[in-house]
Formats: C-alpha cells, structure tokens, sequence
DNA sequence: CGAAAGTACTTTGAATTACAAAGTTACTCA
DNA sequence: TGAGTAACTTTGTAATTCAAAGTACTTTCG
C-alpha cells in the first residue's frame, strides 16, 4: 500500500464512531442501552454518532419491544463491514510502516 | 491492555498530526517544505498542526539558513516518541481486538 | 385514571477545531 | 528597487463535538 493514510475512514477516525463499529463487528448485534454503558457516554451524544453511522449505512437499526420496554438493536451493515475492515487495515499498515 | 481505546492520543487522533508524527519519527529530521510536499496541505494548515504539537513537546524547531534562505528544521522530541508509540500501540491493540 | 419513569431520541447552544486564503516578516537575487 | 521564497500569523468561515434540555411513546404504580 502506497500511503496507508489515504485509505483512512474521516467517519471511522473519531474514536467514539471507532469504538461502536469495532463493537458492532465482533458482537452483531448491540442495543442502545448497552453501547452507552459499554462507551460511558451520554444518550444524546450517542445517538449523533450512531445517526451519522446510520446515515452512512454503515450499521442498520431495529426498533423492538423487549420486557414490554422498548429495545433499539443495531447490526452492522455489509458495507459498514468493509469500511471499517479497509479502515483497520490501514491502520495496521500505519502501525507497521512506523514500527 | 484492558481497553485500547482510552490510550489514544486526542493530539494524535488527528490525520494530520498522525502523519507529521509518523514522517518524523522515522526521519529524524524533516523540514518544512518537504513536510508540506509530503502531507499535500497548505503551508498555513501545516504550520498551525506542527504549532500545536510543539505546544504540546511533541517536537522540537531549529531555524537555519540553507543556501541563503530559510529552513525550518523539525526533530520529534523523547516525549513525543513516547506519545507515539503508545498510541500506535493502542492502535494495534485495537487492530488485534477487531481481527 | 393520572403521575412518574424508562427508552431513545431530537434540538439547542456553546465551545472547539479545521481550513483556505490573505497578509506579514525576513532575507536573497537580478 | 522589485520580485521571489520560506515560514509563518491572522482572519473569517464552516464543520464538529458535546452536554443538557426537551420530546414522544409506552409501561407501571398509586
């Protein structure tokens, strides 16, 4: 790979965007009540990211009732799967050329 | 390592900087031309990334002339190659957690 | 039934960050 | 003197990020 910086995700480099990817791809599928206690963040700030990751059609949302309380369950998209594998890779071919 | 995550560097999250870093720490030194031939930007957006890693110890300035003009010099300092290598190995912890 | 509480948002507002473009300083060469 | 190069600094605008407050929908409790 030429310049592995050029095959970085702008969406996949903010790390909180990082982190619920890198959690979608090794758990198919997370609720929202979850992801925010596994990233210590607020609701709100969450929902932008996973908004922005929606809008991106890097993950896919399903609204269900769970204990008769509503239950947001996010799965990860195919195309979602390749960014963020093109992303990684990337990354680890930073991480080689400096190491 | 528990979660790579909270071992990223917020300064070296950025594409730029990340790359500034990667260019120096393998080069020892880099001037500013070259850096800027390198990374693609303009002189002003170069100069105001390399300013905040200065302002952060990342690396260190030596001013000299070449040929009669100027050359600005730059040198990645210890404390900045040790920001570095841990966020690259954050990193790579992630890159690993995800494959 | 009405009030409180939980989920998953959306909106608002403020702060920070990023960037291009233009301006600046200092020096050199014709 | 006038143009040119290096390396900024300043300016202005746009984008990003975040907490906090507000909202819609539903269930549970008294």
């Amino acid at each position: 790979m030429k310049n592995p910086f050029d095959h970085l995700d702008k969406m996949l480099e903010h790390r909180l965007r990082l982190q619920i990817m890198s959690v979608l791809v090794t758990n198919d599928v997370f609720d929202f009540n979850s992801l925010k206690e596994v990233l210590g963040v607020t609701d709100g700030n969450l929902a932008s990211h996973i908004k922005a990751l929606e809008k991106e059609k890097y993950l896919s949302v399903t609204k269900t009732f769970v204990d008769r309380k509503p239950n947001t369950k996010y799965k990860i998209t195919e195309r979602g799967r390749t960014a963020f594998k093109k992303h990684v890779d990337a990354l680890e071919a930073v991480v080689k050329q400096t190491k």
